[in-house]
DNA sequence: ACCGTGTAGTTCAGTGAATGAACTGCCGGT
DNA sequence: ACCGGCAGTTCATTCACTGAACTACACGGT
């Protein structure tokens, strides 16, 4: 499986999620599904991974519940299950650990309730309504960390680098695909 | 560094925060830092893991500013420093994730806040006194999807099974080992 | 001074996984 | 028939992990 047989202490929730998403790349590939990212050939650009390396976590994230492969005509699409949604405050804790120490001029990208605009705190709350936060509602944008990338940028970059909505497909450059959801 | 010069990502935290705790081993060693394991030993014979690996992971999380290295006399401790603390969240996230997917009989641990009892939700606050609850003041203890192990335990072991505070060192088996802390 | 013990950390050959670039195969449109 | 776009494979090279044995050093006892 995903890790080499170790980490197989029974009692250790941890260690059973790590041998899901603590190989190298998986959490960026999710990171990207939260994005809007859907499409093989938009992870492997985006995140520059070798595709056979893409291939193999595609596939075992799927095996494990975390994406679903939907294959419409000749159109694959990956896209987060509940289980992967269910990531969410992982990843957040994680971005927000990054930002914390390593990123000095404040955070990278922040995280707002698209409702009332409100920022979202740590513990997933609306700073404005008070409100948990579903995953879907939160726009996600540059914040004062963000470095405005030089030259030119591939489209589904570009997009990425604006504010949108987690989970929002990405929908450029290919005819008109519907964001059918 | 950590990972292979890529993930070089300058605008996503999450990146940056996976080229210091992403690669392996290294989240389930600063689990274990919670749980009171401070020795290279400790860590090695409870993680299964190679003293080769050990030795580069804590390198670079002491370098990463994660763990303090303190030596005193012959003895070798590695703690977690505050940056490392502001781990919790990520490990409590991963952890829920974990029990929530793959632990279908419940958590394999449960948090509490020592104080009241109260179990601790996943935004961090205690059910029964509602307050977020600082790490130090969290009960870790078996859930009901713990599987006792069989068998002849190691002391560490032994004391990681039994309910008991995060960060509180592990003294077994090597003479009075005072806890200053 | 000497020896034994406990522990942090190194060395090294063998194995397995990641890398990157080129290639295959499929589908749809013209 | 041809072409372009895209999912996924293949493969030689490089790199990291594995596991077991070994070194280095501090301490305590005699």
């Amino acid at each position: 499986m995903a890790l080499p047989s170790t980490y197989a202490e029974p009692n250790c929730s941890l260690a059973r999620a790590l041998e899901v998403v603590g190989e190298r790349w998986t959490l960026l590939i999710v990171r990207d599904a939260f994005f809007g990212v859907r499409r093989f050939g938009d992870f492997a650009t985006q995140l520059k991974i070798p595709r056979a390396v893409l291939t193999s976590r595609l596939k075992s994230l799927v095996q494990e519940g975390v994406f679903r492969r939907d294959e419409n005509g000749g159109v694959v699409e990956y896209r987060l299950t509940d289980r992967g949604v269910a990531l969410w405050p992982a990843i957040r804790a994680l971005l927000h650990w990054g930002d914390e120490s390593y990123s000095p001029d404040g955070v990278k990208r922040a995280l707002r309730h698209d409702a009332d605009n409100g920022l979202i705190d740590e513990e997933n709350h609306c700073r404005s309504c008070g409100g948990l936060v579903p995953v879907p509602d939160i726009r996600i944008e540059p914040g004062p960390g963000y470095q405005p990338p030089t030259g030119e940028l591939d489209p589904v970059s570009a997009q990425i680098g604006r504010p949108r909505l987690l989970l929002e497909p990405i929908t450029v450059g290919r005819g008109p695909r519907a964001a059918e959801d």
